[in-house]
DNA sequence: CGATAATATGAGCTTTCACTCGCATAAAAT
DNA sequence: ATTTTATGCGAGTGAAAGCTCATATTATCG
Protein backbone atom coordinates (compact mmCIF):
# COMPACT_ATOMS: atom_id res chain seq x y z
CA UNK A 1 0.00 0.00 0.00
CA UNK A 2 1.22 3.21 -1.00
CA UNK A 3 2.25 5.01 1.77
CA UNK A 4 0.74 8.22 1.43
CA UNK A 5 3.64 10.97 2.26
CA UNK A 6 2.95 13.37 4.98
CA UNK A 7 3.64 16.44 2.86
CA UNK A 8 0.47 15.47 0.51
CA UNK A 9 -2.53 17.75 0.92
CA UNK A 10 -5.51 16.83 3.39
CA UNK A 11 -8.10 17.65 1.18
CA UNK A 12 -9.07 19.12 -2.09
CA UNK A 13 -10.55 22.80 -2.06
CA UNK A 14 -13.62 22.58 -4.37
CA UNK A 15 -15.26 26.01 -3.91
CA UNK A 16 -14.31 29.17 -4.39
CA UNK A 17 -14.11 30.14 -0.48
CA UNK A 18 -11.97 27.09 0.05
CA UNK A 19 -9.29 27.99 -2.66
CA UNK A 20 -8.95 31.77 -1.60
CA UNK A 21 -8.11 30.36 1.58
CA UNK A 22 -5.26 27.90 0.69
CA UNK A 23 -3.69 30.48 -1.32
CA UNK A 24 -3.73 32.60 1.57
CA UNK A 25 -2.38 30.03 3.63
CA UNK A 26 0.30 29.13 0.92
CA UNK A 27 1.11 32.74 0.57
CA UNK A 28 1.40 33.93 4.43
CA UNK A 29 3.68 30.62 4.83
CA UNK A 30 5.86 32.33 2.75
CA UNK A 31 5.89 35.63 4.22
CA UNK A 32 6.48 34.41 7.94
CA UNK A 33 9.06 31.98 6.87
CA UNK A 34 10.89 34.95 5.57
CA UNK A 35 10.56 37.23 8.22
CA UNK A 36 10.63 34.63 10.92
CA UNK A 37 12.60 31.68 9.48
CA UNK A 38 11.59 28.05 9.53
CA UNK A 39 11.98 27.29 13.34
CA UNK A 40 9.70 30.19 14.12
CA UNK A 41 7.08 29.92 12.18
CA UNK A 42 4.71 28.45 14.00
CA UNK A 43 1.19 26.90 12.49
CA UNK A 44 -0.52 29.22 14.60
CA UNK A 45 1.09 31.91 13.56
CA UNK A 46 1.08 31.22 9.68
CA UNK A 47 -2.75 30.76 10.32
CA UNK A 48 -2.96 34.12 11.86
CA UNK A 49 -1.04 36.38 9.20
CA UNK A 50 -2.98 34.26 6.61
CA UNK A 51 -6.36 35.47 9.08
CA UNK A 52 -7.19 32.39 9.09
CA UNK A 53 -7.86 29.77 12.16
CA UNK A 54 -5.85 27.08 12.67
CA UNK A 55 -8.20 24.91 12.33
CA UNK A 56 -8.95 25.40 8.99
CA UNK A 57 -4.95 25.54 8.24
CA UNK A 58 -5.32 21.61 9.32
CA UNK A 59 -8.29 20.73 7.10
CA UNK A 60 -6.23 21.62 4.02
CA UNK A 61 -2.30 21.00 5.56
CA UNK A 62 -1.89 17.64 7.23
CA UNK A 63 1.16 18.94 8.80
CA UNK A 64 3.48 22.11 9.17
CA UNK A 65 6.12 20.27 6.59
CA UNK A 66 3.45 19.95 3.81
CA UNK A 67 2.89 23.62 4.11
CA UNK A 68 6.30 24.23 3.83
CA UNK A 69 6.44 21.71 0.71
CA UNK A 70 3.20 23.94 -1.26
CA UNK A 71 5.69 26.74 -0.81
CA UNK A 72 8.49 24.93 -2.41
CA UNK A 73 6.27 23.50 -5.01
CA UNK A 74 5.32 27.35 -6.46
CA UNK A 75 8.96 28.66 -5.96
CA UNK A 76 10.25 25.39 -7.80
CA UNK A 77 7.15 25.79 -10.37
CA UNK A 78 7.93 29.47 -11.05
CA UNK A 79 11.82 29.08 -11.12
CA UNK A 80 11.59 26.11 -13.72
CA UNK A 81 9.58 28.52 -16.33
CA UNK A 82 12.20 30.60 -16.73
CA UNK A 83 14.80 27.82 -16.64
CA UNK A 84 12.78 25.65 -19.44
CA UNK A 85 12.19 28.67 -21.18
CA UNK A 86 16.06 29.40 -21.63
CA UNK A 87 17.03 26.34 -22.27
CA UNK A 88 14.16 26.17 -25.29
CA UNK A 89 15.75 28.92 -26.96
CA UNK A 90 18.84 27.85 -26.33
CA UNK A 91 18.13 24.94 -27.91
CA UNK A 92 18.75 26.82 -31.99
CA UNK A 93 22.15 28.45 -30.41
CA UNK A 94 25.31 27.53 -30.64
CA UNK A 95 27.58 26.26 -27.73
CA UNK A 96 28.65 29.54 -26.32
CA UNK A 97 25.73 31.42 -26.42
CA UNK A 98 23.40 28.78 -25.22
CA UNK A 99 25.58 28.84 -22.22
CA UNK A 100 25.49 32.75 -22.05
CA UNK A 101 21.37 32.34 -22.33
CA UNK A 102 21.36 29.75 -19.23
CA UNK A 103 23.49 31.59 -16.83
CA UNK A 104 22.06 34.67 -17.84
CA UNK A 105 18.44 32.95 -16.76
CA UNK A 106 20.02 31.13 -13.84
CA UNK A 107 20.73 34.49 -12.40
CA UNK A 108 17.32 35.98 -13.19
CA UNK A 109 15.48 32.95 -11.65
CA UNK A 110 17.38 33.23 -8.35
CA UNK A 111 16.16 36.68 -8.26
CA UNK A 112 12.75 36.16 -8.18
CA UNK A 113 12.43 36.06 -4.58
CA UNK A 114 16.14 36.14 -3.16
CA UNK A 115 15.06 36.14 0.32
CA UNK A 116 12.48 32.90 0.03
CA UNK A 117 15.05 31.89 -1.96
CA UNK A 118 17.71 31.56 0.85
CA UNK A 119 15.23 30.45 3.50
CA UNK A 120 14.22 27.70 1.66
CA UNK A 121 17.44 26.70 0.14
CA UNK A 122 19.10 27.11 4.12
CA UNK A 123 16.49 25.72 6.20
CA UNK A 124 14.71 22.82 4.58
CA UNK A 125 16.85 20.36 3.19
CA UNK A 126 15.97 17.68 5.40
CA UNK A 127 12.47 17.63 4.65
CA UNK A 128 11.94 14.94 2.21
CA UNK A 129 14.17 15.20 -1.23
CA UNK A 130 10.85 15.38 -3.34
CA UNK A 131 10.19 18.89 -1.86
CA UNK A 132 13.49 20.19 -1.47
CA UNK A 133 14.99 22.83 -4.07
CA UNK A 134 17.37 20.13 -4.96
CA UNK A 135 14.57 19.26 -6.62
CA UNK A 136 14.60 21.78 -9.07
CA UNK A 137 18.54 21.05 -9.41
CA UNK A 138 17.93 17.48 -10.36
CA UNK A 139 14.75 18.90 -13.41
CA UNK A 140 17.65 21.70 -14.24
CA UNK A 141 20.77 18.91 -14.67
CA UNK A 142 18.13 16.75 -16.60
CA UNK A 143 17.16 19.40 -19.33
CA UNK A 144 20.94 20.64 -19.73
CA UNK A 145 22.28 17.02 -19.75
CA UNK A 146 19.54 16.91 -22.58
CA UNK A 147 20.87 19.61 -24.89
CA UNK A 148 24.34 18.22 -24.02
CA UNK A 149 23.72 15.41 -25.74
CA UNK A 150 21.45 16.80 -28.70
CA UNK A 151 24.91 18.68 -29.46
CA UNK A 152 27.05 16.55 -28.84
CA UNK A 153 29.14 16.41 -32.17
CA UNK A 154 30.16 20.22 -31.36
CA UNK A 155 31.89 19.32 -28.24
CA UNK A 156 34.97 17.04 -27.83
CA UNK A 157 33.50 15.56 -24.30
CA UNK A 158 33.41 11.54 -24.34
CA UNK A 159 31.94 11.36 -20.60
CA UNK A 160 28.47 13.56 -21.10
CA UNK A 161 27.12 12.89 -17.34
CA UNK A 162 30.30 13.94 -16.06
CA UNK A 163 30.16 17.30 -17.70
CA UNK A 164 26.41 18.12 -17.42
CA UNK A 165 27.91 17.48 -13.16
CA UNK A 166 30.77 19.94 -13.88
CA UNK A 167 28.75 22.47 -15.75
CA UNK A 168 25.12 22.53 -13.61
CA UNK A 169 27.19 22.44 -10.00
CA UNK A 170 29.23 25.77 -11.37
CA UNK A 171 27.16 27.43 -12.97
CA UNK A 172 24.10 26.75 -10.05
CA UNK A 173 26.97 27.51 -7.14
CA UNK A 174 28.12 30.82 -8.91
CA UNK A 175 24.30 32.16 -9.27
CA UNK A 176 23.14 30.89 -6.11
CA UNK A 177 26.62 32.63 -3.88
CA UNK A 178 26.34 36.17 -6.11
CA UNK A 179 22.35 36.49 -5.06
CA UNK A 180 22.80 35.10 -1.34
CA UNK A 181 26.31 36.42 -0.88
CA UNK A 182 27.33 39.42 -3.11
CA UNK A 183 24.44 41.23 -3.97
CA UNK A 184 27.20 43.84 -4.88
CA UNK A 185 27.58 41.74 -7.92
CA UNK A 186 23.83 42.41 -9.28
CA UNK A 187 24.01 46.16 -10.46
CA UNK A 188 23.44 45.40 -14.24
CA UNK A 189 26.46 46.34 -15.03
CA UNK A 190 28.32 44.11 -13.15
CA UNK A 191 25.73 40.99 -13.44
CA UNK A 192 26.74 41.13 -17.16
CA UNK A 193 30.38 40.41 -16.48
CA UNK A 194 29.46 37.89 -14.69
CA UNK A 195 27.67 36.62 -16.93
CA UNK A 196 29.89 36.76 -19.46
CA UNK A 197 32.69 35.24 -16.74
CA UNK A 198 30.98 32.23 -16.43
CA UNK A 199 30.26 31.78 -19.54
CA UNK A 200 33.82 31.97 -20.19
CA UNK A 201 34.57 29.59 -17.29
CA UNK A 202 32.05 26.88 -19.12
CA UNK A 203 32.74 27.65 -22.56
CA UNK A 204 36.25 27.36 -21.57
CA UNK A 205 35.58 23.72 -19.99
CA UNK A 206 33.39 22.21 -22.99
CA UNK A 207 35.70 23.72 -25.63
CA UNK B 1 29.13 46.71 25.36
CA UNK B 2 29.92 44.42 23.39
CA UNK B 3 27.46 41.48 23.60
CA UNK B 4 28.34 38.49 24.76
CA UNK B 5 27.64 36.14 22.28
CA UNK B 6 25.43 33.33 23.09
CA UNK B 7 27.56 30.74 21.69
CA UNK B 8 30.79 31.68 23.95
CA UNK B 9 31.71 28.82 26.19
CA UNK B 10 30.16 29.81 29.71
CA UNK B 11 33.10 28.99 31.59
CA UNK B 12 36.19 27.67 31.45
CA UNK B 13 37.60 24.20 32.37
CA UNK B 14 40.24 24.14 34.58
CA UNK B 15 40.67 20.80 36.16
CA UNK B 16 41.47 17.78 33.64
CA UNK B 17 38.17 16.36 35.16
CA UNK B 18 36.36 18.85 33.79
CA UNK B 19 37.99 19.26 30.20
CA UNK B 20 37.13 15.93 29.54
CA UNK B 21 33.82 16.31 30.89
CA UNK B 22 33.93 18.87 27.50
CA UNK B 23 35.45 16.96 25.27
CA UNK B 24 32.55 14.22 25.63
CA UNK B 25 30.26 16.87 25.12
CA UNK B 26 31.82 17.92 21.83
CA UNK B 27 32.23 14.47 20.82
CA UNK B 28 28.75 13.51 22.06
CA UNK B 29 27.43 15.97 20.34
CA UNK B 30 28.75 15.21 16.94
CA UNK B 31 27.52 12.03 17.16
CA UNK B 32 23.66 12.58 18.18
CA UNK B 33 23.63 15.64 15.02
CA UNK B 34 24.95 12.67 12.82
CA UNK B 35 22.24 10.14 14.17
CA UNK B 36 19.43 12.73 14.84
CA UNK B 37 20.01 15.79 13.04
CA UNK B 38 19.60 19.09 14.54
CA UNK B 39 16.69 19.23 15.39
CA UNK B 40 15.89 15.99 17.51
CA UNK B 41 19.61 16.58 19.12
CA UNK B 42 18.25 17.77 22.64
CA UNK B 43 20.86 18.61 25.19
CA UNK B 44 19.44 16.03 27.54
CA UNK B 45 20.13 13.32 24.78
CA UNK B 46 23.43 14.76 24.23
CA UNK B 47 24.42 15.57 27.96
CA UNK B 48 22.82 11.15 28.23
CA UNK B 49 25.22 10.43 25.04
CA UNK B 50 28.04 12.10 26.55
CA UNK B 51 27.79 10.25 29.86
CA UNK B 52 27.37 13.60 31.95
CA UNK B 53 24.22 15.04 33.34
CA UNK B 54 22.10 18.65 31.66
CA UNK B 55 23.57 20.53 34.58
CA UNK B 56 27.00 20.25 33.97
CA UNK B 57 26.49 20.43 29.84
CA UNK B 58 24.85 24.23 31.12
CA UNK B 59 27.75 24.85 33.28
CA UNK B 60 30.48 24.52 30.14
CA UNK B 61 27.99 25.84 27.14
CA UNK B 62 25.24 28.34 27.78
CA UNK B 63 22.88 26.70 25.04
CA UNK B 64 22.32 24.12 22.52
CA UNK B 65 23.61 26.77 19.96
CA UNK B 66 26.98 26.98 21.49
CA UNK B 67 27.49 23.34 21.54
CA UNK B 68 26.99 22.90 18.10
CA UNK B 69 29.24 26.13 17.50
CA UNK B 70 31.66 24.10 19.22
CA UNK B 71 31.70 21.04 16.75
CA UNK B 72 31.33 23.18 13.84
CA UNK B 73 34.38 25.50 15.28
CA UNK B 74 36.38 22.20 15.76
CA UNK B 75 35.26 20.43 12.21
CA UNK B 76 36.63 23.75 10.67
CA UNK B 77 39.68 23.59 12.28
CA UNK B 78 40.64 19.64 11.29
CA UNK B 79 39.26 21.42 7.04
CA UNK B 80 41.74 24.36 7.32
CA UNK B 81 44.71 22.39 7.94
CA UNK B 82 43.91 20.44 4.95
CA UNK B 83 43.34 23.57 3.05
CA UNK B 84 46.78 25.48 4.37
CA UNK B 85 48.65 22.52 3.64
CA UNK B 86 47.83 22.36 0.52
CA UNK B 87 48.40 25.89 -0.58
CA UNK B 88 51.07 26.23 1.00
CA UNK B 89 52.74 23.39 -1.06
CA UNK B 90 50.80 25.26 -3.95
CA UNK B 91 52.99 27.96 -3.38
CA UNK B 92 55.92 27.13 -5.38
CA UNK B 93 54.15 25.23 -8.11
CA UNK B 94 52.95 26.88 -11.32
CA UNK B 95 49.31 27.42 -11.91
CA UNK B 96 48.04 24.22 -13.35
CA UNK B 97 49.06 22.41 -10.58
CA UNK B 98 48.51 24.63 -8.02
CA UNK B 99 44.91 24.39 -8.73
CA UNK B 100 45.12 20.05 -8.91
CA UNK B 101 46.22 20.61 -5.45
CA UNK B 102 43.76 22.46 -4.32
CA UNK B 103 41.36 20.65 -5.94
CA UNK B 104 42.67 17.34 -4.49
CA UNK B 105 42.26 18.86 -1.43
CA UNK B 106 39.39 20.39 -0.77
CA UNK B 107 37.98 16.77 -1.66
CA UNK B 108 40.23 15.02 1.06
CA UNK B 109 38.68 18.29 3.37
CA UNK B 110 34.99 17.02 2.60
CA UNK B 111 36.25 13.32 2.92
CA UNK B 112 37.16 13.71 6.80
CA UNK B 113 33.79 12.93 8.16
CA UNK B 114 30.98 14.07 5.31
CA UNK B 115 28.42 12.77 7.08
CA UNK B 116 28.27 15.39 9.92
CA UNK B 117 29.59 17.94 7.18
CA UNK B 118 26.09 16.86 5.91
CA UNK B 119 24.28 17.65 8.41
CA UNK B 120 26.57 20.96 9.38
CA UNK B 121 26.21 22.42 6.01
CA UNK B 122 22.56 21.40 5.50
CA UNK B 123 20.87 22.08 9.08
CA UNK B 124 22.94 24.90 10.93
CA UNK B 125 23.51 28.18 8.33
CA UNK B 126 21.15 29.96 11.15
CA UNK B 127 23.57 30.18 13.39
CA UNK B 128 25.34 33.24 13.30
CA UNK B 129 27.51 33.31 10.52
CA UNK B 130 30.53 33.19 12.33
CA UNK B 131 29.59 30.09 13.33
CA UNK B 132 28.82 28.45 10.11
CA UNK B 133 30.65 26.46 7.88
CA UNK B 134 30.22 29.41 5.63
CA UNK B 135 33.30 30.73 7.47
CA UNK B 136 35.71 28.30 6.07
CA UNK B 137 34.65 29.29 2.71
CA UNK B 138 35.67 32.75 3.55
CA UNK B 139 38.68 32.13 5.05
CA UNK B 140 39.43 29.45 2.17
CA UNK B 141 38.73 32.14 -0.39
CA UNK B 142 41.11 34.78 1.33
CA UNK B 143 43.94 32.35 1.02
CA UNK B 144 43.20 31.99 -2.30
CA UNK B 145 42.79 35.17 -3.29
CA UNK B 146 46.38 35.61 -1.78
CA UNK B 147 48.25 32.80 -3.94
CA UNK B 148 46.32 34.67 -7.10
CA UNK B 149 48.09 37.83 -5.92
CA UNK B 150 51.33 36.45 -5.42
CA UNK B 151 51.01 34.88 -8.74
CA UNK B 152 49.31 37.63 -10.78
CA UNK B 153 51.85 37.86 -13.59
CA UNK B 154 51.38 34.34 -14.36
CA UNK B 155 47.36 35.07 -14.98
CA UNK B 156 45.78 37.35 -17.38
CA UNK B 157 43.06 38.03 -15.01
CA UNK B 158 42.45 42.37 -14.05
CA UNK B 159 40.17 41.54 -11.99
CA UNK B 160 41.67 39.38 -9.08
CA UNK B 161 38.42 39.83 -6.39
CA UNK B 162 35.77 38.31 -9.56
CA UNK B 163 38.47 35.64 -10.34
CA UNK B 164 38.57 34.49 -7.24
CA UNK B 165 34.89 34.23 -6.91
CA UNK B 166 34.40 32.32 -9.55
CA UNK B 167 37.35 29.80 -8.97
CA UNK B 168 36.71 29.59 -4.96
CA UNK B 169 32.75 28.80 -5.52
CA UNK B 170 33.37 26.55 -8.26
CA UNK B 171 35.56 24.32 -6.40
CA UNK B 172 33.97 24.57 -3.61
CA UNK B 173 30.48 23.63 -5.24
CA UNK B 174 31.88 20.88 -7.14
CA UNK B 175 34.15 19.08 -4.02
CA UNK B 176 30.38 19.37 -1.87
CA UNK B 177 28.24 18.41 -4.51
CA UNK B 178 30.48 15.31 -5.48
CA UNK B 179 31.25 14.47 -1.15
CA UNK B 180 27.46 14.89 -0.47
CA UNK B 181 25.55 13.93 -3.54
CA UNK B 182 27.57 11.26 -5.87
CA UNK B 183 29.72 9.32 -3.70
CA UNK B 184 29.70 7.02 -6.33
CA UNK B 185 32.27 9.69 -8.27
CA UNK B 186 35.00 9.18 -5.61
CA UNK B 187 36.19 5.86 -6.14
CA UNK B 188 39.60 6.27 -6.55
CA UNK B 189 39.69 5.92 -10.14
CA UNK B 190 36.87 7.93 -10.15
CA UNK B 191 37.92 11.00 -7.64
CA UNK B 192 41.40 11.30 -10.22
CA UNK B 193 39.32 12.29 -13.08
CA UNK B 194 36.93 14.37 -11.34
CA UNK B 195 40.23 16.01 -10.27
CA UNK B 196 41.51 16.64 -13.50
CA UNK B 197 38.10 17.66 -14.83
CA UNK B 198 37.93 20.66 -12.45
CA UNK B 199 41.85 21.37 -12.65
CA UNK B 200 40.69 21.87 -16.31
CA UNK B 201 37.37 23.66 -15.45
CA UNK B 202 39.49 26.36 -13.48
CA UNK B 203 42.66 26.35 -15.11
CA UNK B 204 41.02 27.00 -18.44
CA UNK B 205 39.73 29.80 -17.30
CA UNK B 206 42.29 31.95 -15.67
CA UNK B 207 44.25 30.98 -19.03
C1' DC C 1 42.40 16.90 58.50
C1' DG C 2 39.53 20.63 57.68
C1' DA C 3 37.95 24.10 54.72
C1' DT C 4 37.00 26.07 50.48
C1' DA C 5 36.46 25.89 45.74
C1' DA C 6 35.43 23.17 41.58
C1' DT C 7 32.60 19.98 39.42
C1' DA C 8 28.60 16.89 38.87
C1' DT C 9 23.70 15.60 39.47
C1' DG C 10 18.83 15.18 37.78
C1' DA C 11 14.09 16.18 39.12
C1' DG C 12 11.23 19.55 37.65
C1' DC C 13 9.77 24.28 35.94
C1' DT C 14 8.36 26.92 32.04
C1' DT C 15 7.41 27.68 27.59
C1' DT C 16 6.46 26.64 23.07
C1' DC C 17 4.33 24.25 19.56
C1' DA C 18 1.96 21.00 16.59
C1' DC C 19 -2.33 19.39 16.34
C1' DT C 20 -7.58 18.00 17.72
C1' DC C 21 -12.41 18.39 18.37
C1' DG C 22 -16.87 20.01 19.25
C1' DC C 23 -19.45 23.47 17.50
C1' DA C 24 -20.94 27.48 14.34
C1' DT C 25 -21.82 29.30 9.87
C1' DA C 26 -22.23 29.47 4.93
C1' DA C 27 -23.11 27.26 0.48
C1' DA C 28 -25.40 23.49 -2.37
C1' DA C 29 -28.70 20.18 -3.14
C1' DT C 30 -33.31 18.49 -2.77
C1' DA D 1 -37.73 25.64 3.05
C1' DT D 2 -35.23 22.07 4.64
C1' DT D 3 -31.67 19.02 4.60
C1' DT D 4 -26.98 17.99 3.64
C1' DT D 5 -22.52 19.02 2.80
C1' DA D 6 -18.50 22.14 2.88
C1' DT D 7 -15.97 25.33 5.27
C1' DG D 8 -14.46 27.89 9.32
C1' DC D 9 -13.50 28.59 14.15
C1' DG D 10 -10.25 28.75 18.38
C1' DA D 11 -9.83 27.26 23.18
C1' DG D 12 -7.58 23.45 24.81
C1' DT D 13 -4.41 19.16 25.09
C1' DG D 14 -0.33 16.56 25.36
C1' DA D 15 4.30 16.17 24.35
C1' DA D 16 8.78 17.84 24.00
C1' DA D 17 12.50 20.67 24.71
C1' DG D 18 15.52 24.16 26.84
C1' DC D 19 17.20 25.36 30.91
C1' DT D 20 17.62 26.12 36.41
C1' DC D 21 18.71 25.17 41.05
C1' DA D 22 19.18 22.99 45.38
C1' DT D 23 22.02 19.46 46.64
C1' DA D 24 25.83 16.01 46.48
C1' DT D 25 30.42 14.60 45.32
C1' DT D 26 35.29 15.30 44.32
C1' DA D 27 39.58 17.88 44.15
C1' DT D 28 42.94 21.32 46.08
C1' DC D 29 45.54 23.40 49.53
C1' DG D 30 47.10 25.11 54.01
Amino acid sequence: MAARALTDPRKRASQARSRSTVDALIEATARILVRDGFDRASTNRIAEAAGVSVGSLYQYFPSKEALVAAVIERHNRDLLRIVRRALADAESQPVEQAVRTLVAAAIAAHRIDPKLHRVLAEQTPHLGPAQTVGALDRETYALFRGYLERHRESLRMPDLELATFICATSIEALTHAAVLHRPDMLTDADAETLVEEATRLVVGYLR
